[in-house]
RNA sequence: GGUCGGUUGGCCGAGUGGUUAGGCGCUGGUCUGCAAAACCGGUUACGGCGGUUCAAAUCCGCCACCGACCUCCA
């Protein structure tokens, strides 16, 4: 959304969010938009979330949006008023039930409607814009047969989601907070246009606090990813990794209401390394010639849990029961045979990777080859001390590479470092 | 005020009638030269008050608190 998106909270006439950003800012509309999206662009990426295949914008699309007023009013379900285009709700309820989504009653709506600017114009309060005529000074604005204007809110997303999606199409997501009235009015004005159903099913997710507060610009608990990265922000104890974000948010259901602490990332950030740490030694571990444990009910599980809704909390408990059996298996303490060791590698790809999107970190920041090796040569060296007994010089190379960041673990199969 | 949703152990967070969710933290132990890691065990909670039921975190009622939304913000 690049236009139309008006702020009411000031006084006198909502203004464009991009126009006064731009004003603001001196920048050009287009300027102010294509900032916020490499931002925004880049975030994502860094998530590890996959690209979109088409990011339609709005005013890329003023034609298609007029064509479907056009529409909309040759069904008489909408109406032109004083240069503007508005659907009157009264007559859509007669042919169709207004509220399916949100369980709003049209009549509730009438007593608890706040008074805005231009309600004389419409035949119900409850009306809602699908053209509207430019005000003096109004920035981005485009002719038509009603009047120069701009297209109403919520207007965009049926026309752009019609076109590249289809009539109908089968998911809709985005926030619980935009169930009423932006998406009840979608399905109006599709319903009206189409005579079907625009969308099979929808999906909302929930929104997050910081410390069971809601995060709002007003209440000053903002964090932005970037602050995430860098840790910059006065409620956070130091910078987190993107996938730490990612599996924290996982491991809540994306119903339910999340609650960022820096205690409560603290915690996912040692879980994430704990899963991540296992899937590697997945990679290590010898085959025997019989299981004791039970791949195959950990791979029904996995799938049971995505199956009911997307559990992905659950799913993630289910990966950190086998993060144990990976262990114990390490350890010698329990045995997987080949066929067994294969079907968890692959299900420890599907469900960590491909399906919760997880990546590794960043492999570790050797510098070049020779740096690993000689870390290996050097850990040669510690083993001999060790095998004499020499102690004091065995502690004294692991402090030494302790205190360059290299992480000396000793396994039953020697040592493993890491930086 | 209205509509809808929530309140789970130190923290996060699953769970729609009877079975250990899980992670983090804390704690006891095993292993280890020590440390770390790993493994095993412990930490067993459901906002309050009533009710239904053989049995309720799960169903019903009331109360308290929190949150989203209530048409030109999309």
């Amino acid at each position: 959304t690049d236009v139309g998106h008006l702020e009411s909270e000031d006084v006198g006439e909502g203004e464009d969010k991009i126009a006064k950003k731009a004003r603001q800012e001196q920048l050009e509309p287009m300027e102010v938009v294509q900032k916020y999206m490499n931002t925004f662009h880049r975030n994502v990426r860094e998530l590890n979330s996959l690209d979109p295949d088409i990011e339609p914008r709005a005013t890329g699309h003023i034609l298609e949006q007029q064509e479907y007023i056009s529409r909309l009013l040759d069904t008489g379900i909408a109406y032109e008023s004083n240069g503007s285009v508005y659907f009157d709700l009264d007559k859509y309820n007669e042919k169709y039930e207004y509220g399916i989504l949100s369980g709003r009653i049209l009549e509730d709506l009438v007593s608890n409607t706040r008074t805005l600017e231009g309600q004389d114009e419409k035949h119900n309060v409850y009306d809602f814009a699908l053209w509207k005529k430019a005000t003096p000074g109004h920035i981005m604005k485009w002719p038509s047969p009603w009047s120069v204007g701009y297209p109403g809110w919520h207007l965009e997303c049926s026309v752009m989601s019609a076109k590249y999606l289809g009539e109908p199409f089968d998911i809709h997501g985005g926030g619980m907070d935009l169930i009423f009235p932006h998406h009840e009015c979608e399905i109006a004005q599709s319903t009206a246009a189409l005579n079907k159903q625009p969308v099979k099913y929808w999906v909302h997710n929930n929104m997050i606090t910081i410390n069971g507060q809601k995060m709002a610009r007003s209440l000053g608990n903002f964090i932005t990813l970037d602050e995430l990265w860098t840790g910059e922000h006065e409620l956070l104890g130091k910078p987190y990794e993107p996938m730490t974000i990612r599996f924290f948010i996982l491991q809540a259901h994306y119903r339910s209401t999340l609650d960022f602490s820096n205690e409560a990332l603290q915690g996912a950030e040692k879980g994430f390394n704990r899963l991540m740490d296992a899937i590697d030694t997945l990679g290590t571990v010898k085959a025997s010639a019989k299981s004791t444990i039970d791949v195959d009910d950990l791979f029904n599980k996995c799938y049971e849990a995505m199956n009911d809704d997307l559990n992905t909390p659950v799913m993630i408990s289910h990966l950190f029961d086998g993060v144990r059996m990976i262990n114990s298996v390490a350890d010698g303490k329990e045995k997987i045979n080949d066929t067994d060791l294969e079907k968890l590698q692959k299900l420890y790809q599907a469900m960590a990777f491909d399906v919760l999107g997880l990546k590794k970190p960043e492999e570790d920041r050797v510098d070049t080859e020779l740096t690993g090796k000689l870390i290996d040569a050097i850990l040669d060296i510690r083993q001999e001390a060790k095998n004499v007994n020499d102690y004091t010089t065995a502690d004294l190379i692991r402090k030494k590479l302790t205190d360059l960041g290299i992480t000396i673990k000793d396994t039953k199969r020697g040592a493993r470092w890491e930086i």
